[in-house]
DNA sequence: CTGAAAGCGCTTACAG
DNA sequence: CTGAAAGCGCTTACAG
């Protein structure tokens, strides 16, 4: 491969000069700009990005740390940051954590070996010593989704808190009282939140969240089947469950067509994130959308803030409730899809029905 | 950020025995080799991956440039691919092309310029010269699930003929005769070769394909949304629509239901891609599962072969008909949801039935 | 406007 | 077994 020795050869002047025609130096007279440039033209010259990153001690490189690429929800984000970053002119390396907290420090360790400039992570666990470390010893840093309290670290994330109220709002006016919840593992802020958002909102229903009904997943599908099983196999089980996400939600549906039941007939179900799919399942399922690409974007605005010398802050941006059918409302047909990127609301919690 | 200086300078020794001790080279003495580990212990030092790979000229990176993220097929290739190539001491970078040739060849430029060691693609077109040049110029290069014809690189994938006959043979015995495909773009061997097996399948049968009955689709939601209108507003519509990919069968499933029709009641629906969701829509979709994992596995292991200079073969492995409820069959109800990645069979093309 | 030279953090023949 | 030195491909003060 020719490097900027062969075309400094090529056009009879300096490396130097080579350098500076590729990093659009002013100083450079026209003829040498226009031989350099012939002669990359002819030797199909491309600059070793390796070396430039060793000397400049930039790699123009963001690092995304995931907690499960199979998670349509962490698919969109991940999409969504490499959407802005490469407008921004970064590109990003994603490492998908599955959820274990072995390979989130695995990820860690290898991005920050490569030196990207800046990482992104979304939390599986209270963090890693590592992951801790890269955050006190200055790598520009910002948690998405998920967040580690006392890390003093920007977090972007949506607040789902009011449409929580607005679930279960619409649970309790269709009637339902037994309500009960598959939460996430309580070393994740999501884990913990909604489980918070759900007891408050029923609190505010004189309704209680009683231990029986909160069951422990992982936000991966098994769990949510073992969950939904252990429910409808309690003396009084729930009469809707609500999924603290999309997969332990499939993982539900599994569970309660296992049992020969039907939502929302038998139970009622919902899930927080919303993912193009719930339109399509048997029955739509209602569910609590994120401004999913608006977090991806924000960011990676934050993170390449950081990175660039400015603030880079903190940005919450609301939840919103979308009804389907799977909690039992007396719809008789979904007629359009609902867009799995809806535009964000402007009122703080507008509850959106897919049917009008 | 400590340096291997740093660790010299801690350790008492020279770079070059830091160097080898991190190599485990084995000529050091156990006295070195002891101060050496105890100096990057106490900095917390790690070695500068640029730095290595500029001197060593690998990177130990391979690049994935996968058609669509957001398509749960190419997501858990690139699971599959990460894994491996963790599992052989690599990394990997996904670029998303989003089914843009554009997109594409951004991305084939960007890893090329960052020194990648290897290049995993499913193109999305006929190729872009700078991918092709790589091909030429002895960049390890492997295809996985499309490729371009003419090009000499090995090629991992799966071969659909099989199974589109026994999807066929389904139909057929269900009483549908008028066949209809969304096929995927004509600059794509996936594309190509789905309409061709059909075909192929369908005139074993005496039945015809005639040129309404193809519509020409992008292997996005949209394209099959807009293909299935199509055909619904045919003075004689298809009795049965097979979807060249499960987003096109997405977008058919919107258009059924947008008409207010249903499937299979008033037309039969299958899919090429068979993923976790289809157990769950209404109703599960029959589809043409490909054995995903061992496909980025094969993928990788064929890569990594022609990296370190051994030979590195094409592959080619069967897919597989899974039959669920929307053909049409008199099946009551699908206990047990389908595994999204079951084992590869060891009979060329068994026909699996979800509900046993 | 231009070039020679230093240096980014490593690895690795080479000599001892 | 060990170290001094060269060199990977760039960029960038420094001098002219």
């Amino acid at each position: 491969m020719a490097s900027i020795k062969d075309v400094a050869a090529e056009a009879g002047v300096s490396v130097a000069t080579v350098s500076r025609v590729l990093n659009q130096h002013p100083s450079v007279s026209q003829d040498a700009r226009l031989r350099v440039t012939a002669a990359v033209e002819r030797l199909g010259y491309r600059p070793n990005a390796v070396a430039r990153s060793l000397r400049t001690d930039q790699t123009r490189t963001l690092g995304l740390v995931i907690s499960d690429v199979m998670n349509p929800y962490f698919t969109e984000l991940a999409r969504s940051v490499e959407e802005e970053a490469r407008a921004l002119g970064y590109s990003v390396i994603i490492g998908n954590a599955d959820e274990r907290p072995d390979l989130q420090d695995h990820h860690v360790t290898t991005l920050l070996d490569r030196r990207i400039d800046g990482l992104l992570v979304s939390p599986t666990d209270g963090g890693s010593p590592r992951m801790l470390d890269a955050a006190r010893t200055g790598t520009p840093m910002v948690f998405v989704d998920r967040w580690i309290p006392g890390v003093d670290v920007p977090v972007v994330r949506s607040d789902g808190r009011a449409a929580v109220r607005d679930l279960v709002a619409h649970l309790y006016e269709l009637g339902h009282r037994r309500l009960a919840i598959i939460a996430g593992p309580a070393a994740t802020t999501t884990g913990r939140e909604r489980v918070d958002a759900f007891r408050e909102a029923l609190g505010a229903y004189g309704l209680a969240l009683p231990d029986a009904y909160i069951g422990q997943g992982d936000f991966q599908a098994a769990s949510g089947r073992r969950v939904t099983e252990g429910f409808l196999g309690l003396a009084e089980p729930p009469e809707a469950v609500f999924a603290a996400d999309n997969l332990m939600a499939l993982g539900a549906l599994d569970a309660v067509r296992a049992r020969g039941m039907r939502v929302p007939d038998d139970i009622a179900l919902a899930a927080f994130d919303d993912i193009p799919w719930f339109v399509h399942t048997g029955p739509p399922v209602t569910a609590i959308a994120q401004p999913t690409r608006e977090l991806g974007r924000a960011a990676v605005r934050a993170l390449v803030d950081r990175i660039e010398g400015r603030t880079g802050e903190s940005v919450t941006l609301p939840a919103r409730l979308v009804v389907r059918r799977s909690c039992g409302e007396a719809v008789p047909r979904d007629p359009l899809p609902t867009p799995s990127v809806p535009p964000v609301p402007s009122t703080p919690s507008p509850v959106r029905r897919s049917t009008p």
